[in-house]
DNA sequence: ATTGAAAATGAAAGTTAATATCATAACGTG
DNA sequence: CACGTTATGATATTAACTTTCATTTTCAAT
């Protein structure tokens, strides 16, 4: 038995709500699976525009908080006045590293890190549910 | 020889960019030196213009963007869409651990972590300034 | 296919926090 | 104390986010 695709998932905690699907809401969710960088509403709008010039600004607003909402998606900040939306991958949970200069930002996973963490928070008494760890510093072409 | 006192750090900066000191942003920044929470613009506002009515948005403001200039202070988003300025302790860098439920923010320090993400890093050809840990879960009250 | 209630949409308005502007006040050096 | 410089507070502007509302679309029941 497969697992449920994001399209699949988004349409369950849709019906949950009873909240209709759409032709635009499905448009713009399939839009940002496909995205793999961490995009912002206007980049967002922007894309979807560009093969659907009647799409409005408030139907990515709501289709991105819906996304939030139930897990697909993952709203951050980096540090630059803007949201930006992560496309959370199938296989889990990673971290960041931002390049302080060209804003190169590279994706990592480390089981011993989250590990640790959980032994810390555990000390002080707190059940982790999730985190951000971002490391900033400069990439390879910017030392 | 002792390590120079924020206020001393303060006005070194002030002066190599030749600003004056003033009693007011002397005021502002010792209040929040005082501080060990994360607050906000407006609540910093509200703390000094408890001694000080005269002093206005603007001025705390501007004092802030000092302070995180000469990394005094660091600017952090918690995510409820407001900038929190954290008073840098003099033993170093920490990282959060923030109830969901509550709001409780803890700090804590490990240095096996820190030394983990070192090395992640490496790998990824980055050199790490500074990074940002937060971990969110349920505290001990809220479990 | 038609209908009607419920939800979605886009444009525009409202909100909020951050930042800039500007006339006035305070500073400090000669 | 006079002058040029910097600081200040009130206000205006900006930018991103969020809501509102009149209209359109959807979908289930005819």
């Amino acid at each position: 038995m497969n697992a449920p695709s994001k399209m699949e998932i988004l349409k369950s905690y849709l019906e949950a709500k009873s909240l209709k699907a759409t032709a635009q809401r499905d448009f713009i969710a399939d839009t940002f699976f496909k995205i793999n960088t961490h995009i912002s509403l206007d980049e967002l709008l922007n894309k979807v525009k560009r093969k659907n010039p009647g799409i409005g600004y408030a139907t990515v607003y709501r289709t991105m908080r819906l996304l939030t909402e139930c897990g697909l998606a993952i709203a951050r900040q980096f540090g630059d006045g803007q949201t930006r939306y992560e496309n959370l991958p199938q296989d889990g949970h990673h971290d960041h590293i931002i390049c302080i200069r060209c804003s190169r930002i590279e994706e990592f996973q480390n089981q011993k890190i989250e590990q640790l963490q959980a032994e810390t928070a555990k000390k002080l008494g707190f059940t982790v549910v999730s985190h951000k760890l971002e490391l900033y510093g400069y990439c390879s072409d910017c030392t």
